[in-house]
DNA sequence: GAATATACATTGACAAATGAGGTATTGTGT
DNA sequence: ACACAATACCTCATTTGTCAATGTATATTC
C-alpha cells in the first residue's frame, strides 16, 4: 500500500459512511470491500477502523447490533442513521470544495 | 464558513512547496497568497505554517535566509531546493492517485 | 494439532495541526 | 503624543487521528 495515510486522514469517516449507505455491514467486511475497491492499494488498519466506529456511533451517525450468526466469529453490524446520511452528504460536499481548493493551491504559477 | 483542516492535512507541505516553485518568498506573503487564491476560504494558521517551514527545512526541501529590508519587519525568505522540487512532484503524483481512490471509495453502491 | 482466516477490541506512542501566548517594527487615526 | 492595526516572526502545550503491538475467540484446512 503506497498512499500516505495523511492524505486519507479526514476521509475515513466519509468512506465508512459511504459503505454503509448501501446497507448494514460489519467491520471486517467493510475493510475487505475497501481493499477490493482499491485493488489492494489501500486498507484501513484495524485500530483505525474500530476507532472510527466508536467515533461515529458516539456522534450518532451510526448504530450497531450483534449479528445472530449460528457459526463462525461474532459480527457487530452497523447501520447508518438519518444523521449519518446528512453527515455523509455534507462531507461529500466538503470534499468537492476541498478538492478544487487543493488543486488550485497545488498549481504552480505560470507566466 | 471554511474548509475543515483535516481535509487539508497532509497537503500543507505540498501547498507551500507549490508556492515556492514560483520563486523565493516569505511566510507572511505565502499565507496571504493562499488566502487570496482561495477567496478567503482558507488560510494556514501561523503555527501550522512555521511548523511546516521547520519540517521542510529539516528535510532539506527548502532553505532560508533573512531579507535585507531597510524598513519594516524583518522577513525570512525561503528557497525551494532540488530535493524540494522532486518532493513536490512526488507529492502531486500521490495526490492524483489519492484523489481517484477517495472518489471511488466515497461513491455509494448503485444497483 | 498446528496453522490460517475470520472477527472484534484495547493500549501506548507518534506526528500534524492548532490555540494561546510572545517579540518587534511601521503606519494611521485622533 | 497615544492607541491601534498591520506586518512579520517564533514557541510551547494540547488535541486528534493513525497505527503497531497485543489480546480474545471461533471455524476451517492440512
Amino acid at each position: 500500500m503506497s498512499i500516505a495515510s495523511d492524505l486519507i486522514r479526514g476521509h475515513t469517516d466519509t468512506i465508512i459512511l459511504a459503505r454503509l449507505m448501501g446497507g448494514d455491514n460489519y467491520g471486517y467486511e467493510i475493510n475487505k470491500s475497501i481493499q477490493q475497491k482499491t485493488g489492494g492499494k489501500y486498507e484501513l488498519k484495524e485500530a483505525t477502523l474500530y476507532t472510527a466506529f466508536r467515533r461515529l456511533e458516539q456522534a450518532g451517525c451510526i448504530s450497531s447490533y450483534w449479528g445472530d450468526e449460528q457459526t463462525g466469529a461474532r459480527r457487530r453490524y452497523y447501520t447508518i442513521t438519518d444523521l449519518g446520511r446528512e453527515t455523509y452528504s455534507g462531507l461529500v460536499e466538503e470534499w468537492q470544495a476541498a478538492r478544487e481548493m487543493i488543486e488550485e493551491l497545488m498549481r504552480t504559477e505560470e507566466t
